[in-house]
DNA sequence: TGCCAGGGCCAAG
DNA sequence: CTTGGCCATGGC
């Protein structure tokens, strides 16, 4: 195992970081959180300032997790009430890091309108049947599936990894993607709102999982997915009650309000969702 | 067991 | 531009 060192002004969460929910690849077994990346297996565990990893060099440590993302001074400015505020407390730490975005928006995709763990396992599942096999000594674990890997093959196969009615979505991305290997590129060099209409061509993409895209691939820091739990904690805390509540609305409000990086505010109220709704439920207004 | 989940699509209004 | 029904599946 190699290790590196965190500075003081390089605040990391690792359990927040891979437990928030942004990422679907990674468990968490007796302290020590393996996953995969590309085509390696990698194992990472946090004591204190303190990362031991394996499987992988330091500057892709550094580079996948976003170490260099001036990650207290984003938390500075997007700490602008008490709300906002308790959540921080409670993650300090957690970043938003670097997918590759062929496999943050098939996962996106396959993330619509179900729950966190099902989403696991259904990745999962694309992967040991459509992935690459290698072998970390000797057991064997699967890569994500290039487009090519699973463009052609029998929607019904893509059934049998549970994916539901979005397996048609699957499949006819991968065919899309593969005919257009620049995408990415493309992608990356337009302006924010060109490249959500451009992510949004693809089926099975509209502006939840455009905007999961665009945070969790493409670095867009000022993304802000509104799933129901931030529609809620939006409703419930920022928004006067009555009025009328779009996804639109919440998004641009959100994005005024945070600022630059209200991505990160995002994911920071993400994770602390389950406190804020119950509180928002059981207290009075 | 019923409700809910990191929604998107499509047809109507 | 907004609304409502529908979609497959599994966790809780």
């Amino acid at each position: 195992m190699q290790s590196l060192e965190l500075e003081a002004w390089e605040p990391f969460d690792l359990d927040a970081t891979l437990g928030c929910g942004q990422v679907f690849r990674w468990e968490n077994t007796g302290g020590t959180w393996t996953g995969i990346v590309g085509d390696r297996l990698i194992r990472v565990r946090q004591a204190g300032r303190c990362l031991f990893f394996e499987g992988a060099d330091e500057a892709f440590i550094r580079h996948y997790f976003a170490i260099d993302h001036d990650l207290a001074g984003i938390l500075e400015s997007i700490d602008r009430d008490p709300v906002i505020h308790q959540a921080i407390e409670g993650c300090r730490g957690l970043r938003i890091i670097r997918q590759p975005p062929w496999e943050c928006l098939a996962s996106y995709i396959i993330a619509t309108f179900t729950n966190i763990p099902s989403i696991k396992r259904r990745i999962g599942l694309l992967c040991r049947e459509f992935g690459e096999v290698n072998f970390d000594e000797g057991v064997p674990y699967y890569s994500f599936p290039g487009p090519d890997r699973i463009a052609g093959s029998e929607e019904c196969r893509l059934r049998s990894c549970s994916l539901g009615y979005r397996a048609p979505y699957i499949c006819r991305v991968s065919n899309a993607v593969r005919l257009d290997r620049g995408w990415a590129d493309e992608i990356r060099e337009l302006p924010f709102n060109y490249a959500r209409k451009r992510l949004m061509e693809f089926p099975g993409v509209g502006r939840k999982v455009a905007d999961c895209v665009l945070l969790f691939g493409f670095e867009r820091l000022e993304a802000v997915p509104v799933d129901v739990w931030i529609e809620r904690i939006f409703r419930e805390y920022y928004l006067d009650p009555g009025t009328k509540v779009g996804y639109e609305r919440i998004r641009q409000y959100a994005q005024e309000y945070f600022g630059p990086y209200a991505g990160y505010a995002q994911e920071y109220l993400f994770w602390a969702r389950e406190s804020l709704a119950k509180k928002g439920r059981a207290g009075p207004k």
